[in-house]
DNA sequence: TCTGGGGTCCTAGGACCC
DNA sequence: TCTGGGGTCCTAGGACCC
């Protein structure tokens, strides 16, 4: 058995941990540069605020309501995310971190305790420790635990915790769950098995087999099986090693000069060798993109290139030149960017690397000696102490992300530390 | 004016081998 | 007129997730 633990509007929920104001109003958070509500809480959705509805087009709305509208503040929420985890730990020895908001725990072993009860438990602890409220759905396989939670988050009468082991109580459930609210079951899937007439869970667990692998290849036949009962994706308890690692951005307005993509460019790139080497990795293939902006009337470019390296690096200097060389061919003029991006690929951990005839391309000793001196300097006194010239100056980007709404890092700056009265 | 970011997995098709 | 069969490896692109 498997339970889903996930948070309530998760980045609602952290905001209003630290500011109660927010409690019982319409409160929603928007994605990178102030784009998409990526959050909402149940009050704005009762306005009729979709996901991912970018933010322009609701302003009247906004203004009306008094909706109370924050940029995301990634520092706290993956705080707020740790202190969930550290209490679902104390609850069960499996915890599968899935993403931000979401948990999987194995449950074997635990049927004794009434997996209900059990859920409610986790619940309130959860909510009382940490401060977030969450919801819990119980199966026989991930997949069902999905349906059970999403059916927890819905139906008021299950009180947040939906525990779905019985066949009946499922059954019933499964019929009322639309096939394109499966996971795993996207828009493209949703609208081939809506036309052979699959519009339910129920309908998908019934389908045939052979016929699902046709239309949506072993991904769906897996599905399926999740769907009668039979667990086919397991707890995964260490994480797997990361494969790719990517910083992008949209720029706060689109550029048409080189100078600034460039120094985009560079400072992602910069940025993604710090997480690089947090990781303990080193990358093998650099890729570099600039887009045009695809909602503008302007004409469109997607620029895109990569190198390999010449062995498996975390140098930033060699990740920055390699990127550079890179968003010079993609980069061409007479079109305005709205977005760029580093991609690393190829991650391995450097005791590993293959190494190559032509020897490394600057000395590895000096090269981590630099990186640990640059990496402890920013880490101690703010991120943008040192960096490349190629950067630009921080406070003159042109290009620069917007986060015009941030709330304050309650939990990981002294200066933010909120004031007891 | 204004529209996110960071990942994974699977498949098809090309390049290559004997 | 007529040109094989059986593999592996790699990559781009699509689909999906939160």
């Amino acid at each position: 058995m498997f339970a889903l633990v996930d948070g309530n509007n998760f980045y609602v929920s952290c905001e209003r941990v630290f500011d109660p104001r927010l409690e019982g109003v319409p409160v929603g958070v928007l994605s990178n540069n102030d784009g998409r509500f990526v959050a909402r809480s149940a009050e704005l959705k009762a306005l009729g605020v979709k996901m991912g509805t970018p933010a322009f087009q609701v302003r009247d709305l906004i203004r009306q309501h008094r909706v109370r509208v924050l940029s995301s503040n990634y520092t706290l929420y993956g705080d707020m995310s740790a202190r969930v985890v550290q209490t679902l730990r104390e609850f069960a020895p499996e915890v599968d971190v899935y993403s931000i908001d979401e948990s999987f725990l194995g449950l074997r072993g635990l049927e004794h305790l009434g997996l209900a009860a059990y859920g409610r438990g986790i619940r309130s602890a959860v909510k009382d420790w940490v401060g977030i409220p969450t919801c819990v759905g119980i199966g026989p396989s991930k997949t069902i635990a999905k349906l059970a939670n999403r059916a927890a988050k819905q139906v008021p009468e299950f009180g947040g915790v939906c525990d779905l082991s019985d066949p009946v109580l499922r059954d019933r459930v499964m019929q009322t769950i639309p096939v394109g609210d499966v996971w795993g079951v996207g828009a493209a899937s949703a609208r081939k098995l809506e036309a052979l007439g699959v519009l339910t869970a129920a309908d998908l667990r019934d389908v045939d087999r052979r016929q699902v692998r046709q239309v949506l290849t072993v991904v769906g036949q897996r599905v399926v099986d999740e769907l009668r009962g039979i667990s086919c994706l397991p707890l995964e308890l260490v994480t797997p090693q990361q494969k790719a690692l990517a910083v992008t951005r949209s720029f706060g307005r689109t550029v048409d000069a080189w100078e600034p993509v460039r120094e985009a460019v560079v400072t992602y790139a910069t940025r993604a060798a710090e997480k690089l080497r947090h990781a303990g990795l080193a990358a093998s293939y650099v890729q570099a993109f600039c887009h045009t902006n695809p909602f503008s009337a302007d004409p469109q470019h997607h620029g895109v290139a990569h190198l390999a390296l010449l062995e498996p690096t975390s140098d930033t200097f060699e990740i920055v030149g390699a990127a550079v060389a890179c968003a010079q061919r993609a980069w061409r003029r007479g079109f305005r960017y709205g977005k760029a991006g580093v991609i690393l690929d190829g991650l391995v951990r450097p005791e590993r690397a293959q190494r190559s005839l032509l020897g490394p391309a600057r000395d590895p000793e000096k090269s981590a000696r630099l990186m640990a001196a640059m990496d402890a300097i920013n880490g101690r006194l703010g991120r943008n102490t040192v960096y490349l010239a190629g950067a630009g100056r921080p406070e003159q980007r042109e290009w620069k992300t917007r986060f015009d709404r941030l709330s304050p890092r309650y939990t990981t700056s002294w200066d933010d530390l909120p004031v007891a009265r």
